[in-house]
RNA sequence: GCGGCGGUAGUCUAGCCUGGAUUAGGACGCUGGCCCCCCAAGCCAGAGGUCCCGGGUUCAAAUCCCGGCCGCCGCACCA
């Protein structure tokens, strides 16, 4: 595990990532667009095996209860309405005249007449800025009118005009909109993790920091539902000893350092408002981990009540160091209760509690007062049903009090003695009950992840640059060389090799211009691992030789080990020494 | 969105202030050839440029002016 450079890698990343085709701004010979970025094709695999990692260890290391699913891109405003992003992803912002600066004009309200605005309308912001005449607080200038900014991306479904769709700004909603399908047709099983890998759109006012701040992003997100009741995390034990770097908001506000604790101190201690929290904090520490972050590298900072996004009662950011822009947020991990199920059970009267069965049925004595009969049916005459109902929905300890202390009860303006009251017991019986589950959402930011995974790869040797990834991300398993180019023995045999090992499963990369040390310097450019040289000694005896990236020793192997060296080499991070005995090369 | 700085082959850059004879020059990279038995060697040849875009000034604009786009920094904004 290395430490990240002192030095600023960033531009050299950038240069690097286009040069080589990780990644670059999109629509370039347009003059580019901010807060869009391509993807090229060895960024492509790097992104492809980040988003297979996340999968081993999101969902398949946690397969009792974790699951995948693809939901639409597109939403009809509803469901965003429901969500609460139409109304709180929305800024009231005010344009200064005279200078041009942009104001939050709720927060400028607030600051400068100290009134509390919260709900107001535009128009009600408008007239007490009119009224009470306020200027820009920089320049003093006159005001513009208040207007609002959406950061969500609004498109129109269809031909109608009206019928309004949103891209979604995070994967959550289809899966809390589809929270009941799925939990169904995995025969009502909870917790329930429910994941999903995709683009989402916010329309950033204005983005900056290349593939930190974008307009459209990958995000690797889970949804984990729970029962609130149950304050047990399935698994949690086998991480207890596991560390966590946490910084709680109340140590921030001292302005102290994050601490470092185990899980579970972090549950005892309540630094995690539920140990699921943990939980996933802990998955999330280990996959970056396995990008090549090391833990004093990264930690997790608690926001503040008005930091949160809306539906949040506790977040975490998962911070990680960069050379350009120090602790950057990587990952959220949000306690978001059952705002979402609770709001789209509202808005769209759909039946989306969950009814959990007790193990045993439950018999329950209760008690109950009943009214008798016969003198509600004398005295109340067509009334008396109702008023019997209204007598069996009183509390049973209410009428006792009252029944002691006046000897009669008062309902709905009419006296009844206690005579005509029966107080009965009964066995009752309750085989489950209905509840909203909860939700903790750990959600990654893949791109984000992606430029991580450079910056802690890049290092530069005697002047190259190599791209030390871990083996098992690296764009490409092998590269595939002949010692000499235009030897047409050597490259034939080079090509045999080359086929041998796409047929068994890896991905190769084959090259034959130029010197060998040259082609060795373009590929640990790229961060390929381990190259093949076919040589004269090849030819003799079917041996080549096997070059390490991060150390540029050598061994020589035979062509029918080289797939299975390969295979330790990569995935089972054997050293080359283990593989094979070094040669020496001329240097 | 404001202010400052910047934008010249794939990359980095010279030229810009002081407009014209520079065919927009160089380095690296790339392609081909020669040579090469292990770490960006050498020699030769070649391809590659809307000088960010648009408008203006001028006989003449990479160069001066205006507007826009993009990037970096600061401020602002930020689930």
């Amino acid at each position: 595990m290395r430490i990240l450079p002192d030095e600023n890698i960033y531009d050299k990343i950038i240069d690097l990532a286009k040069r080589r085709g990780f990644f670059w701004p999109s629509y370039e010979i347009y003059g580019g667009q901010a807060g869009f970025y391509d993807i090229g094709p060895y960024g492509m695999v790097l992104k492809r095996k980040l988003i297979d990692l996340w999968r081993e260890l999101f969902i398949k290391g946690n397969q009792d209860t974790v699951v995948e699913v693809e939901t639409p891109i597109i939403g009809p405003s509803i469901v965003y309405e429901a969500s609460g992003h139409v109304e709180n992803f929305t800024d009231p912002i005010v344009r200064c005249n005279s200078c041009g600066r942009i104001f939050r004009a709720d927060h400028l309200i607030e600051e400068k007449l100290n009134i509390d605005v919260e709900g107001f309308s535009l128009s009600e912001l408008n007239n007490i800025i009119k009224e009470k005449g306020l200027r820009c607080p920089v320049c003093n200038g006159e005001l513009g009118e208040v207007k609002t900014f959406n950061l969500l991306f609004k498109t129109q479904i269809g031909p109608y005009e009206g019928n309004i769709g949103y891209i979604r700004p995070e994967l959550a909603q289809g899966i809390f909109v589809a929270f009941k399908r799925i939990h169904e047709s995995l025969r009502n099983k909870l917790p329930l993790g429910i994941a999903q890998v995709g683009k989402v759109g916010r329309n950033e006012i204005s983005p900056r920091q290349g593939m930190i701040r974008l307009r459209d992003f990958t995000i690797m997100e889970m949804e984990y539902f729970f029962n609130p009741d149950k304050k047990d995390c399935p698994n949690i034990e086998k991480y207890y000893n596991e560390t966590l770097n946490i910084l709680p908001y109340s140590y921030k506000e001292n302005k102290k350092d994050f601490i470092t604790v185990t899980v579970k101190e972090a549950i005892e201690r309540n630094f995690v408002i539920n140990p699921c929290m943990a939980y996933w904090m802990v998955i999330g520490k280990l996959l970056l981990l396995k990008l090549g972050v090391p833990e004093t590298n990264m930690y997790f900072l608690e926001k503040g009540p008005k930091e949160r996004a809306h539906y949040s009662s506790q977040t975490f950011d998962h911070m990680v160091k960069t050379s350009r822009w120090g602790w950057i947020e990587v990952a959220g991990y949000a306690y978001r209760g059952d705002y979402d199920l609770s709001r789209h059970k509202k808005y769209s009267n759909a039946d989306i509690e969950v009814f959990e069965a007790y193990k045993e049925p439950v018999v329950m004595k209760v008690r109950k007062v009943l009214l008798d009969k016969a003198y509600a049916g004398r005295n109340f005459k067509s009334k008396a049903p109702e008023i019997m109902k209204s007598v069996e929905e009183l509390d049973p300890d209410y009428v006792i009090r009252e029944i002691n202390e006046k000897g009669k009860i008062n309902i709905n303006g009419i006296d009844i003695p206690k005579e005509a009251l029966i107080i009965i017991e009964k066995d009752e019986k309750v085989s489950g009950r209905k509840f909203i589950p909860h939700v903790i959402e750990p959600s990654f930011g893949t791109d984000r992840l992606l430029y991580v995974l450079l910056e802690y790869a890049y290092r530069e040797v005697d002047g190259r640059i190599v791209l030390s990834f871990p083996r098992y991300l690296s764009p490409a398993d092998a590269v595939v060389l002949p010692l000499i180019e235009d030897d047409e023995k050597l490259i034939n045999k080079a090509k045999e090799v080359y086929s041998y090992l796409m047929s068994e499963g890896f991905n190769v990369l084959y090259d034959d211009n130029g010197s060998i040390g040259k082609r060795y310097a373009r590929s640990d450019e790229i961060g390929v691992p381990v190259a093949f040289t076919i040589d004269y000694q090849t030819l003799e005896d079917d041996t080549i030789t096997m070059r390490d990236r991060d150390t540029w020793k050598q061994i020589r192997i035979s062509i029918s080990d080289a797939a299975n060296a390969l295979k330790k080499f990569i995935y089972n991070s054997a050293d080359l020494g283990e593989l094979g005995k070094e040669v020496e090369t001329k240097g």
